[in-house]
DNA sequence: TATTTTTGTTCAAACGTTGAAACAAATATA
DNA sequence: TATATTTGTTTCAACGTTTGAACAAAAATA
């Protein structure tokens, strides 16, 4: 009971008086090998219940068969389904995927860099915690020649393949349905325009106001982080205005949520007096009442594409493919807290 | 710049005319080379950019230094940060953590054990999917010998550590507060009671119930998965009982949720006409409207000890250690939806 | 000076698996 | 029947690191 031994190739190989390089090939269904030798060694197998010994093959092949994959925070639906994608499609091939969070730290990010490097990971896919400006790690992951993959949260100069949405494009569907809805003074409450997801949708926003005669006023785009505190404050903010807005556009669901708990409490109504749109689709823009209007990225398709995409850097390690940047296309799903009567009368 | 080769062990003792032998014994800091070796090799090293082969030093030592995280989803507070501890305290003496997650289906989380042996894993911290009834996977882990630790949904005939929460003794703390509010008739949304943490809370309800000397009703404890439209169904369920509850208990936050937004549609005050408290602590429920008592599990604390009793049992893994049942102490958070005016007058 | 101890290194085998090459036996082709 | 091909297996070295044993040289003890 005390010291199980774990049974290996060799074993196998000694009841059945063969070689373990035979036992090896019959396991892996090697053209070579007799059906009478391949049955009796997975019936033996069975029999001593034996586990490959993943570390061994790993080391041989010079493969892994590890995928790491970096993330912010799991605790939120949008990463955390991209995640499940990304497993469902990598498990189908074989691959195990090892997560790392980085918790938005840019010195936790290069500690799971090395922690997943040193696993021998066979590919890598990321989005980058938003305080990382410095790239030196990423570029230790591409001179090492393995396969990096960035998603969502990526920087362009990297030169490697990203997945994400059309941020640009997004902004204009949130603009042009506030506008149908009759709004004319539209807020930004914005993320920080030095990372590029953001920067894309404050440049989004100013495009589709222009597109529809609206007038562009600096005073009514907010840079912020994007958390709810940011969002209460940046709402107070716009109220204090002589000239307040009718509708806000918050690029993060968080702000949008802290920007609707001071309407309510100074009796706004919303959409009505003010409407509100968000942005990531979290699950509680569905849950909270009004239910807020937002975007949502598909995630599940985030992923998926992310995952094939290293799957095929990983199958043709030599060919030089162009570079992909896949841009994917989002969605706006309106709920109550755009949605003027007027536009139900219609 | 094709196939860069990684530089191995031997690269280095080839520099310096030692032997690989050497090297290795010089790296891991062996009392028996010399500072001068030491220095030189550690030189070397850094120069030809040396990572050293996680897989061939794992295969040698018998010892992955992995370690397997199995939870039922990441998307959630309660989860994610005690992910985020337990890779804290393991990264700390030189773990990596693999988190594989079970989207409450027993088949994925068969598949993820099986993963996780496979990667040699050198120890397993788990929480159960809800749908797991049988144990098998959980044997196995075991009799292989791997050191084996669960967590929030555990089950105790497994005869392994586990780490919780006392769940009949937050039940007492979530009825006594109710009663201090003056609620008389209090319902329970459970949790399926084959699962024991939900046995429990519906235990506790019942005994604590008993002990202020309120009469149990079993109309008033409907059992369900405890998600969102649960919560709506059986709170719907509960309003068209002649004689209403003059408070809710949900064993869920999510459960908790739908029932408040059955409430507000039915123009009932809350907590005035009815009080309600939840489960978990899920971020949400102080981020609505009314913000939702809740009773916090302390993750941080359960991944911390967690992680802890693993380490303990890596290092004496031959020690037959009395077995680790650890209940840490939850807290019930006040907010609105239970806080009647009466209170705060007094 | 002879002997023991310490110090610093090398040797060789091992961890479990794999795959190219070698080989013998069986089968097909001439 | 002689030769070529196919089939099923074994041999052997390798993947990169570690470790106990062996060994020589240097230092300490007698």
């Amino acid at each position: 009971m005390a010291t199980k031994k774990k049974t290996t190739i060799k074993d196998i190989a000694n009841v059945l008086g063969i070689t373990p390089s035979a036992v090896s090939k019959a396991l892996s269904n090697h053209p070579r090998i007799s059906d009478k030798t391949k049955t009796a060694v997975l019936q033996i197998a069975q029999n001593l219940n034996y586990q490959p010994n993943h570390l061994a093959s790993a080391l041989r092949k010079g493969k892994s068969n590890l995928v790491g994959v970096i993330i912010p925070k799991a605790n939120s639906h949008f990463f955390s389904s991209i995640i499940e994608k990304i497993e469902e499609v990598l498990n189908e091939k074989g691959y195990n995927v090892i997560i790392a969070q980085s918790n938005e730290s840019y010195n936790k990010e290069c500690k799971s860099i090395d922690a997943l490097l040193y696993t021998q990971v066979d590919g890598i896919i990321a989005s980058m915690a938003n305080e990382t400006v410095k790239l030196d790690y990423y570029e230790k992951i591409k001179s090492k020649g393995i396969p990096l993959i960035l998603f969502d949260r990526g920087e362009n100069d990297l030169n490697v393949d990203y997945v994400g949405i059309d941020d640009y494009l997004s902004s204009h569907l949130v603009i042009e349905h506030l506008v149908e809805q009759g709004c004319k003074r539209i807020a930004h409450i914005a993320g920080f325009s030095h990372t590029r997801i953001y920067k894309n949708r404050i440049r989004g926003y100013r495009d589709a106001l222009e597109k529809f005669g609206l007038p562009i006023e600096d005073s009514l785009i907010i840079e912020s982080n994007l958390g709810i505190e940011d969002g209460r404050r940046i709402m107070q903010q716009l109220l204090e205005q002589k000239n307040k807005p009718d509708a806000v556009y918050a690029a993060g669901d968080y702000a949008a949520l802290g920007a609707l708990q001071v309407l309510q409490e100074n009796h706004i109504n919303v959409p009505e007096d003010i409407a509100l749109v968000g942005f990531t689709n979290e699950p509680f823009t569905s849950l909270v009442t009004p239910s807020i209007t937002s975007v949502e990225q598909h995630s599940e398709q985030i992923g998926k594409v992310a995952a094939e995409t290293l799957l095929k850097r990983l199958d043709s390690p030599n060919e030089k493919v162009s570079l992909n940047k896949l841009i994917l296309p989002a969605e706006l799903i309106i709920r109550s807290s755009s949605k003027k009567l007027i536009n139900n009368i219609l």
